[in-house]
DNA sequence: TAAGATAAGAGGGACAT
DNA sequence: ATGTCAGTCTTATCTTA
């Protein structure tokens, strides 16, 4: 009668293309499409076998005893549930006195796993991380180390007297950060609807106080993200990587938006290989503003960066 | 219409008080 | 703790080609 509930069907077929080409990644346990690219990680709970099999007959009788433990959920899939039918094994209805017992029962599970304003807190926290997980395209393996490092801060109390959106997107993004996934303050604050001023303060307390150390965002990097919104050309692209290390070189970019200083790259780039751009469209699919790109080029010209 | 110029304002780091 | 300063970036507006 204590039981999770049943892992997903599979469904080879993809959600957005139809193709019948999913496969499992079974170390991030998600599913993708080899067809179009489409990333289904709600299947994650049924990554990997946990059985082995001696016979036909006990591989075909297979079962599992619940979904991999995660540290994105609050209590890491352990918890127990109840089956809230009041049916016995075989299906029978329970007498009265076992009906009150089960309720009793019930109440005192549920009343377990939600015990302490930390655990209630970290539900609320890793609900939100699960929204902007969908929003921001994100592997599972940033999600579990954004997970964690909010789990730290909790242990510190740094999100005492603080917003719980808040300090979960400045573990996320520091998550991000942490494993050079691309993604700026601005698309987590865009997708947890919280003022980027808010997540950075997070972000750098959290630095501070769980003594982080974070790799420098690579400009060159970020050349790749613009590129492909874009549709820019390989030789554009090395080209500008080109002047971005010879920027790099001449320290002309301490201190400046790395992607400010790609999308110029990639400006400068698409002028000198005679092809056509906007400033405009380069800073919106940067996410700076034309302006940076304009102080920048000029920057550049003075400093005199040709490759 | 794209690009350049200019000004005002925000936010944060360094440093002094 | 609080204030100031230089530097960066953004927003807004006007001008130029």
């Amino acid at each position: 009668m204590v039981l999770r509930s049943i892992p997903f069907k599979q469904n080879s077929n993809c959600l957005r293309c139809g193709k019948n080409s999913l496969l499992t990644d079974q170390v991030a346990g998600e599913q993708f499409c080899a067809n179009c690219g489409y990333v289904i990680s709600e299947k994650s709970q049924e990554s990997g076998p946990e059985w082995r099999s001696f016979s036909q007959d006990e591989h075909n009788n297979r079962a599992r005893t619940g979904s991999p433990t995660s540290l994105t959920i609050h209590d890491r899939g352990l918890s127990t549930v109840i089956n809230p039918l009041n049916k016995d094994a075989t299906g029978k209805p329970l007498t009265t006195s076992m009906k009150s017992t089960i309720t009793r029962l019930r109440t005192w599970d549920s009343r377990s796993q939600v015990q302490t304003t930390a655990d209630r807190n970290l539900r609320q926290a890793l609900n939100e991380l699960n929204g902007l997980k969908d929003k921001l395209t994100l592997s599972a393996n940033v999600l579990e180390k954004a997970a964690y490092l909010y789990r730290k801060a909790l242990e510190r109390k740094l999100v005492r007297g603080r917003s719980i959106s808040a300090m979960i997107a400045a573990s996320l993004y520091a998550a991000c950060r942490d494993t050079e996934t691309p993604r700026t303050l601005k698309d987590i604050a865009d997708a947890a609807n919280v003022k980027r001023k808010d997540i950075s303060r997070c972000y750098r307390l959290m630095l501070c106080e769980l003594e982080l150390r974070m790799p420098v965002v690579d400009s060159i990097q970020c050349i790749a993200r613009i590129s492909s919104k874009l549709k820019i050309t390989e030789k554009t692209k090395r080209y500008a990587i080109k002047v971005l290390k010879e920027v790099q070189e001449r320290e002309e970019s301490a201190g400046k938006d790395p992607m400010g200083l790609a999308a110029t790259a990639l400006y400068l780039s698409c002028i000198q290989n005679g092809v056509s751009i906007t400033q405009r469209v380069l800073a919106e699919a940067a996410g700076v503003t034309e302006v940076t790109i304009r102080n920048r080029y000029k920057r550049f010209n003075q400093a005199n960066i040709k490759v």
